[in-house]
RNA sequence: GCGCCCUUAGCUCAGCCGGAUAGAGCAACGCCCUUCUAAGGCGUGGGUCGCAGGUUCGAAUCCUGCAGGGCGCGCCA
């Protein structure tokens, strides 16, 4: 093959779909196709058509005005004469107004397979490897639970979508900061401050006032709306507080430690990777609020109107011209969460140098987080080169389709579903598995019911509304993470008879050949971790990942059944062949598991 | 009133910057455990992609209108 000699240029990668992007797109311009012109790969959906196809000539056609057929016909040609897809692919075929079919050769997919055996990364990537394929810092805001009471499922989403999503990027090499926004500042910890005032001088220990929070939260809101007095109080404690009063500063303290002690248990149980030294409140912004102000104000972006300060957004205006209003500070004087946020990003684009910010939080905020990015950007608090994304996300809805609010007492807390689902993996690890001890039992069950919410979860469309369910949210039968993690448990069942019966252990350095159907459908989607992975990324869809696992697994199960490895007349070629490919898939499961926050296990 | 989101199989959902005959899981039905874990596999049935127009070689996907549902819109976050 004679091509240009930049090797060490060009781009070491077992990525099919860009490869074949690389290879086609230069098919293209020879044929005359302009420069940058999108090959459009993608998988082909029927193996009539291949195992990809490239579109992109149809699209280039149009807007050329010429007939796509033609046009392909000459791309193909250009491949054929180029030879730059000999020994990649074995068959390149035109159809109907001018697809392009390709037809992998096994051999090259296996070889590349090889190769992403032998990778650290399992075939992806790493930022700062290729050229233009820089390390990007990011900072993703995620989970904000609100201090003032305890987590409920409305919290679930963001936190472990949130999470999913920074551990995507960790794995594709990117800087990644994690910024916990919880709210520890708003109007209602005055209440809480006063409430918890009276029962520390009741004698009580802080820790057991605060066990319950959402008891305790609704105790104070009781006094606030009936007590003579109260609401008085509590209004001149928020006064105290922000003005840097010791006493309330004290007791406001000791409450945002026991609460935030409750969402670390939480996140542990959950498996979720926020730590202490990622919380970034609300209150930490306190001290800038001011200045925020009276920058907008001398630059005249925000102005003075009912004696609050707003912001007349005019890029968003109605059809009859009328400004959207952003309100920056209250009559009063007092700040808003608006403040807080344009604060947030002064410091994240700032201090923190991001290229990149990612908000998690529900789909109901969106106008206001539209509205915090054109200001910040009027007001040069967030650069033209820095990307702002705010990731919303559907409300929980109940059984009956409308919203999940709080019914008559009925927030299920978050602490709560994550024990009945335990519980409930509990029962039916024993049902399949009667002789289990009960360390193995305890050990299991958090892995399947921690996994099966996350999973049920994190594997809808971020975006849509989701039917809170708990009979299909707890089922462990399916698209659910115990089918993945089954998976996983039977290579590794198949590893350790492998061992014990010294069949022939896994032999890292053994050939990956691939000839059953079902061994090549598992080489085509073990190298397509880094399309996914990447997808994830850009638009923060875990979801993406979800399906790539469970279609991974799933092709493993039909491996599972169609090719035996340790059975009688395996030979050792074979054997060793086979082994190696399960090693590859475990490796796969269960990183990507583990970017779910999905733990595995050996046996269940 | 204005704005944003949603509507795909009985149920829960994929697919959405245009691609070929719209896919899974659950539920239903039929097979497969003396054989590497049946939390499994193989198969069958099940669809006017909310409705109506438009754009074009081609629309679940893009545009317009309509209906239904959800959410938001000056001092909560």
């Amino acid at each position: 093959m004679i091509e240009p000699n930049n090797n060490d240029k060009e781009s070491t990668t077992m990525n099919i779909k860009q490869i074949l992007s690389e290879k086609i797109a230069a098919a293209m311009v020879a044929a005359g196709l302009p420069e940058g012109t999108n090959p459009a790969i993608s998988l082909s959906n029927r193996a009539e058509f291949g195992d990809y196809q490239a579109n992109g000539v149809m699209g280039a056609a149009k807007k050329l005005k010429t007939n796509p057929r033609e046009l392909a016909t000459k791309v193909v040609a250009e491949l054929s004469s180029s030879k730059s897809l000999d020994g990649i692919a074995s068959n390149i075929e035109l159809a109907g107004p001018g697809f392009i079919n390709i037809h992998l050769e096994q051999q090259w997919l296996a070889t590349q397979l090889n190769q992403v055996a032998q990778d650290k990364f399992i075939g992806v990537t790493q930022r700062g490897v290729n050229q233009g394929d820089d390390v990007q810092t990011v900072v993703v805001d995620y989970s904000a639970p609100n201090l003032a009471k305890e987590m409920h499922v409305g919290h679930l989403r963001s936190t472990i979508i949130g999470d999913a999503v920074v551990r995507a990027l960790e794995f594709r090499g990117d800087k990644v900061i994690r910024q916990n926004h919880m709210g520890d500042w708003g109007t209602q910890f005055g209440m809480l401050i006063a409430h918890l005032s009276d029962k520390l001088a009741g004698d009580e220990v802080a820790e057991t006032a605060l066990a319950d929070l959402e008891n305790f939260y609704r105790e104070a809101k009781v006094r606030f709306d009936n007590e003579e007095g109260f609401a008085d109080r509590a209004r001149a404690d928020v006064v105290k507080l922000q003005s840097g009063d010791e006493a309330c500063a004290k007791l406001w303290q000791q409450f945002i430690d026991i609460s935030i002690a409750h969402s670390e248990e939480i996140y542990a149980k959950l498996n979720v990777s926020l730590q202490r030294s990622d919380i970034m409140g609300e209150s930490a912004y306190n001290d800038d609020l001011s200045t925020v102000i009276d920058e907008l104000m001398a630059k005249e972006i925000a102005v003075e109107s009912q004696g609050a300060k707003v912001v007349f957004i005019d890029e968003m205006a109605n059809k009859d011209g009328e400004p959207s209003v952003f309100i920056v500070q209250k009559s009063g004087g007092g700040f808003l969460y608006a403040t807080t946020d344009l604060s947030a990003c002064r410091y994240r684009s700032g201090k923190l140098a991001a290229n990149r910010i990612v908000i998690f939080t529900d789909a109901r905020q969106g106008l206001h987080f539209k509205q915090v990015e054109i200001v910040a950007r009027k007001a040069g608090f967030l650069p033209e080169h820095v990307g702002y994304q705010h990731c919303p996300f559907g409300m929980m809805m109940g059984d009956d389709g409308t919203p999940f609010k709080t019914r008559t007492g009925g927030t299920i807390k978050l602490a709560e579903l994550l024990d009945e689902a335990i519980v409930r993996a509990a029962t039916l690890i024993k049902e399949k598995n009667p002789d289990i001890s009960a360390a193995e039992l305890t050990h299991i069950s958090k892995k399947v019911g921690i996994g099966a919410v996350k999973f049920a979860d994190l594997s809808k469309n971020r975006t849509s509304d989701y039917i809170f369910n708990w009979k299909t949210m707890l089922s462990f039968e399916g698209a659910t993470a115990p089918y993945l993690q089954y998976a996983y448990s039977r290579i590794q069942s198949i590893f350790s008879k492998a061992e014990s019966a010294k069949a022939g252990a896994v032999d890292n350095n053994a050939v990956i050949n691939i000839v059953e159907p079902q061994e090549k459908a598992l080489a085509l989607k073990l190298l397509q971790l880094e399309d996914t992975i990447d997808a994830v990324i850009s638009e923060c869809t875990p979801n993406l990942l979800c399906n790539y696992l469970y279609e991974l697994a799933s092709l493993y199960m039909s491996f599972y059944e169609a090719c035996p490895i340790l059975k009688e007349g395996i030979s050792d070629e074979v054997k060793a062949s086979r082994l190696a490919l399960c090693q590859v898939i475990a490796n796969t499961l269960k990183q990507g598991l583990d970017i779910l926050g999905i733990e595995v296990m050996d046996r269940m």
